[in-house]
DNA sequence: TCTGGGGTCCTAGGACCC
DNA sequence: TCTGGGGTCCTAGGACCC
C-alpha cells in the first residue's frame, strides 16, 4: 500500500484549506471497557453493559444500548441504578489489569500495520496514525483494513477518522461513531465539501478542545454554536476568546493547518500521581499513613517503569465537606510538598517524607475522604545530581525495589510491601463487581470448556 | 512632586483531555 | 448514603535581578 508517489501527484491544486498536505487518522476503541468485558461475556453482545469508575461511583463507560436507555456518562451510579436494575444493565466495576492488556494488543496490532514510528498512542483506547505514504484516493479502504484487522486480532471493535489535521480527524470520528451503519465506522474528510458539511453537523461542545466552560461561553456569547461557525472567527478573535495561544491552533487545525504535531513515542512523564478516593471515611492519622504509604508505593512503581528518579513530593488529603449540600463537593484540599535533597526512585526513601507531610496536615476530629501522592521534579535516573552536603549515595536501594517489582508483578499485587502500607486497608476502595483478569492473572485465566 | 524597562524563574490555578 | 483518577499545557502575577 506503499504509493507515496500517487500520493504526491493526486494533489489537488487549490486545495480549500492551506497548509501541508499529509494525512493524520484517529482510532478510538468503540466504549472500550464495556467492550473489554463483552470480549468475555459474548452473551451480552448487543444487550446494554457499563462500567464504573473506582469505588463504583460513576459510569465510566457505556455502550450504545446503554445509552438509548437514558444512562448518563460520567454521571452518579447510585442515581441511574434505578435504570440499571430495571433494565438488567449488565455492570461492571473497572478492571485496569484487564483493559491495560487488552490496550496494548490494539496498540501492538496499529504498530505492525503502520509501523511503530506512525503511531502515536494517545490514550488507553486511542491513538494517532500517520497516514503520510498512502495516496489520497486509498484513504477509505486504508481505514476499513485498519478496523477489520483490529476486530479480526483483538476483538475489539474500533471508529477510524481521517483528516489532514488531528482535530478534523476527530471530528471525522465523531461522526463514525454517531452513525456506526452507514459509514462502516470510518469516516475520510478529503474534500472541502465533506468537511464543510462535517463542522456544521458538529455542535461546537463536541470540538476536541473546547470543553463544557468554552462552550457555554461561547454560546452565551451568541457567537459559535457549531465546529462551522467557528471557522469564521479570526485569529485574534479565537486567542481573545479561547485561551490564548491553545484557541489559536484549535482555530488553525479546524481551518486544516496541522498545528498540532505527532508526537515521538515513550513520552516521560513530568508528573505522576496516585490519588484514590477512600472506600469508606477515614478519621485516623494512622489509617491516611498508610494509605499515603501505599499511594506512594504505586506512584514509585511508575516512577521506575520509566526509569526517573522525582525530587519533589507532594501530599493533599481531602476533608469530607461539613454541609450537606445537594450536590457532589469536597472540602478544601489541603497540601504540602517537600523538596528532596536527592532525587530517588526508593519507596522507602519517598515514605518517609510523605508521613511527615501527612502529620503536618492531618487534624484530628476530622473526617477524611481522599488522599493523593504527587512526584514531580523528576528527571532520568541514569543522571542523578548528586547533593555536595550529603554522603554518596551507592544507589544500593535499586536492586532492592527491581526485586520488590518482579515479585509483586509476577505474583500478585502488593505480596512484598512495606509495613507503613498497613494490613487492614479499611480505606480501600470498593470495587464489589469486578470481572477476573482473564489475561493477566493465571488463578484467573478464561476457561474454556 | 516626579520613581524604568526588560528579563528570568517560580507558583498557583484554570482550562482541557480520556 | 453513595459523584474517579491521571495527566498536559498555558497564563497571570509575584519575586528577583541588573
Amino acid at each position: 500500500m506503499n504509493t507515496k508517489k500517487n500520493f504526491e501527484n493526486t494533489q489537488a491544486q487549490n486545495y480549500p484549506f492551506t497548509g501541508r498536505r499529509g494525512f493524520k487518522a484517529i482510532v478510538d476503541c468503540n466504549s472500550f471497557y464495556c467492550s473489554c468485558e463483552r470480549l468475555f461475556r459474548p452473551e451480552l453482545d448487543n444487550k446494554p453493559v457499563v462500567v464504573l469508575s473506582n469505588n463504583d461511583g460513576c459510569i465510566i463507560s457505556r455502550t450504545d444500548e446503554a445509552k438509548k436507555l437514558g444512562v448518563e456518562m460520567a454521571g452518579p451510579y447510585f442515581k441511574a441504578k434505578p435504570l440499571i436494575e430495571k433494565y438488567g444493565v449488565a455492570t461492571f466495576s473497572s478492571n485496569y489489569n484487564l483493559y491495560g492488556d487488552l490496550s496494548w494488543r490494539v496498540m501492538e496490532t496499529l504498530r505492525i500495520l503502520l509501523g511503530k514510528e506512525n503511531v502515536e498512542v494517545y490514550s488507553v483506547d486511542e491513538a494517532f496514525l500517520n497516514l503520510d505514504e498512502f495516496a489520497e484516493k486509498d484513504l477509505q479502504q486504508v481505514a476499513l483494513t485498519i478496523r477489520e484487522t483490529v476486530e479480526m486480532w483483538t476483538g475489539i471493535k474500533v471508529s477510524v477518522g481521517v483528516a489532514t489535521t488531528k482535530v478534523l480527524s476527530k471530528v471525522a470520528n465523531h461522526l463514525a461513531k454517531k452513525n456506526k451503519v452507514a459509514t462502516q465506522c470510518c469516516v475520510v474528510l478529503d474534500t472541502k465539501e465533506k468537511i464543510a458539511k462535517a463542522l456544521q453537523d458538529t455542535p461546537i461542545g463536541e470540538v476536541w478542545g473546547i470543553g463544557s466552560q468554552y462552550a457555554q461561553k461561547l454560546i452565551e456569547m451568541n457567537a459559535v454554536f457549531t465546529a462551522y461557525d467557528l471557522t469564521k472567527k479570526t485569529a485574534e478573535w479565537a486567542h481573545k476568546n479561547l485561551g490564548g495561544v491553545v484557541g489559536l491552533r484549535l482555530l488553525k487545525e479546524l481551518k486544516g493547518e496541522p498545528s498540532n504535531q505527532m508526537k515521538e513515542e515513550l513520552v516521560v512523564k513530568k508528573m505522576i500521581a496516585t490519588t484514590r478516593m477512600f472506600g469508606s471515611s477515614v478519621k485516623t492519622l494512622g489509617e491516611i499513613k498508610e494509605a499515603v504509604a501505599t499511594y506512594v508505593s504505586r506512584a514509585a512503581e511508575k516512577l521506575r517503569r520509566q526509569k526517573s528518579a522525582a525530587s519533589i513530593i507532594s501530599v493533599f488529603i481531602v476533608p469530607k465537606e461539613q454541609n450537606n449540600a445537594t450536590y457532589f463537593k469536597h472540602g478544601p484540599t489541603v497540601s504540602s510538598y517537600t523538596t528532596l535533597p536527592i532525587a530517588t526512585s526508593a519507596t522507602n526513601e519517598l515514605i518517609k517524607p510523605a508521613a511527615l507531610l501527612v502529620d503536618k496536615l492531618y487534624e484530628q476530629g476530622r473526617i477524611y475522604k481522599k488522599a493523593g501522592v504527587i512526584l514531580s521534579g523528576i528527571v532520568p535516573d541514569a543522571t542523578i545530581q548528586a547533593n555536595l552536603f550529603l554522603p554518596h549515595t551507592k544507589n544500593c536501594n535499586r536492586k532492592l525495589m527491581d526485586m520488590i517489582d518482579n515479585i509483586n508483578f509476577s505474583q500478585r499485587d502488593d505480596i512484598v510491601k512495606f509495613a507503613t502500607s498497613g494490613t487492614a486497608r479499611n480505606w480501600k476502595m470498593r470495587q464489589e463487581l469486578r470481572s477476573p483478569r482473564y489475561t493477566t492473572r493465571w488463578n484467573e485465566l478464561f476457561l474454556v470448556k
